[in-house]
DNA sequence: CACGCTACCTGAACACCGTTCACCTGAGCC
DNA sequence: GGCTCAGGTGAACGGTGTTCAGGTAGCGTG
């Protein structure tokens, strides 16, 4: 029995939540399939373009419609990116290891630039939501392994706070830099 | 001829510097101190354990003080934690590693929190710093291989807009949350 | 001087890792 | 029947972090 390219990203999801993303080794991935590790350079060229598939596959999934004014709309992209990356394990760092590789076909960064329109905030709003979820899920594995669990409860409080200033501060910049706009984005942004 | 600790943490940046975080081997760190790989868990339980001792290093160089308004404070050491990391070749990579192992003496966040009297608006400055690092890194990596270069020259004002608007937020967050205050820091933190 | 202690290091091995390459298999199509 | 080609094998290459029993040089003390 043979397999497709996306048979193999949704093994590897599966890998990953089991045995978290330093486990998510070519060989346990392929041992998984009942296959040799060798037989998955045919669908990758290498493991990092294998992982920017699944970091893809994982914002995909995540993915949702949001609307309303430019900050509805920040906090609404910021939260679904956020449900996505919490949707697996190690999903935050999984999520930020492809954009630091450049590879991946969904990029959050232009997203959250066309809502902004500007580059600047987005990566700002983008390294908020990256840099968050990463310590959460480091939290998660650490109370998971009987360390001082702090009660997940209030995190979702956290981000919701940390987002509010992000978004506060964009708005205090746009009053001073550009003209007023009433929701929709500017055009400004390239 | 025997090293001691700080020899090897030392040798470290060095090679770190030359080869980059990735080929930042234990084989190649001990060939760099003429001596087997084996000798360094002398120095060290293991390479998380080393990469913390030199992540708080490139940390304790860049260290300055800073002074004046909350405002001012934030601004100054921000640019002082970019500086450190830009120091040394992936020093954006290797500190956010270390604070993601929860390793290291040295905690950027815990001093952001002083400075700010409040644990969501410290980690929202810290997770900023560390994305545009890392990715200014990123970049100037790719920009050596031969890549599109964006230059160097706007890099700079990008991580003082971007920082701008966190403090921007900060502020804006404190008129709500809190009753106006004057530069000193509240110690509602802790 | 000899002893022992400490600091530091060796050499070999273990169990992995990502990647390459020549070769094989089986199904679909003309 | 023969061809193509997606998909897989098996073995190897050169790495990786880590462990461990054992070795050695220097120094302080009896």
């Amino acid at each position: 029995m043979s397999h497709s390219r996306s048979d193999v990203v949704e093994h590897a999801l599966d890998v990953l939540d089991r045995y978290g993303l330093a486990d998510l080794s070519m060989r346990r991935l392929a041992a998984d399939l009942d296959v040799r590790a060798s037989a998955l350079y045919w669908h990758f060229p290498s493991k990092q373009a294998l992982l920017a598939a699944v970091a893809d596959e994982v914002l995909r999934r995540g993915d949702r419609p949001v609307d309303g004014s430019w900050e509805d709309q920040v906090r609404g992209y910021a939260h679904a990116l956020r449900d996505a990356m919490l949707a697996y394990r190690d999903g935050g760092e999984l999520v930020a290891a492809a954009h630091a590789f450049g590879l991946g076909e969904v990029d959050p960064g232009a997203r959250l630039e066309e809502i902004l329109g500007d580059p600047v905030a987005a990566a700002t709003v983008l390294y908020f939501v990256l840099g968050h979820v990463t310590d959460e899920q480091l939290a998660l594995q650490a109370g998971s392994a009987g360390a001082i669990d702090d009660d997940p409860l209030a995190r979702a409080d956290t981000f919701a706070d940390g987002l509010a200033i992000v978004v506060a501060g964009i708005a205090a910049q746009n009053v001073l830099s550009t003209s007023s706009r009433t929701g929709a984005h500017s055009t400004t942004g390239r």
